[in-house]
DNA sequence: CCGCATCCTTAATGATACTG
DNA sequence: CAGTATCATTAAGGATGCGG
């Protein structure tokens, strides 16, 4: 494994195919797990703590069962969320963040920090662009 | 704008319309735009310095025109990137972060930072996962 | 060089029904 | 409760050609 594609992302005019800029980087598939709908939510969610499945499902607005099913085994996959079944009737299913999952709340609460400081900034943009469109 | 659905994440359990969560909050237009395959890499490539349309598609491994395009358009809607146009021929365009843009820079570090950190653990769990679904 | 418009293909998501 | 499976719908993306 040590001979990933990883390289520096600085002085990028010198390594233009560095790192996550070359489209087979494994570096990508982290972008393209981050760069998912539902992946921050359902992971701040998880971060306080461990909930169920139709507690998150209940939780996250809009978000369908397959979705919800979809996002969990994908970060189940990457080590991210582990899942634990109880074999009782009815089934009970519970999800976590994973120690690795855990290492991910600093970024998670950068970005939903960044999202409620600056949505009045950002939606003045497009209103602001909109209009200049319509001209 | 002052009653915008904004409100805090903490005790979610008490507020489970809570921002973000909430399907129809503003803050999910937040997330849907830093949840974009190509926003990352194109801002991180701008954060340095200005770049022109055909210097970031070579940049950016695997991303196509139509892509770029619709990505620039969207960081300029939102009042990401300013987009400037010379009238010379052949034309000259050249992209750059707003202030705006650029208070993302530590945001986009960190998501730069954590992919190449951990893409190895991910890697490895990624494997052990399929192989346990194949039995 | 930049990028829009069009057509076409493929991937993502929703809706519904069913199961341990 | 927590899914899976299937089908229908929609959205995303690629390819190509044209125009400022």
């Amino acid at each position: 494994m040590d001979d990933l594609n990883i390289h520096n992302l600085e002085n990028l005019d010198n390594q233009p195919q560095a790192c996550a800029f070359n489209a087979d980087c494994p570096t990508r598939l982290i972008l393209n797990r981050i760069a998912d709908k539902w992946t921050v939510l359902v992971m701040i969610l998880l971060e306080s703590e461990t909930k169920r499945f139709s507690n998150l499902q209940r939780e996250i607005g809009g978000i369908s069962q397959k979705m919800l099913t979809q996002t969990l085994r994908g970060l189940e996959r990457d080590g991210l969320v582990s899942r634990k079944v109880y074999a009782t009737v009815p089934p009970k299913v519970e999800y976590s963040l994973t120690p690795l999952g855990h290492t991910l709340k600093d970024l998670l609460y950068a970005i939903k920090t960044w999202s409620e400081t600056n949505i009045k900034e950002v939606l003045a943009a497009q209103k602001s662009y909109d209009e200049v469109s319509l001209k």
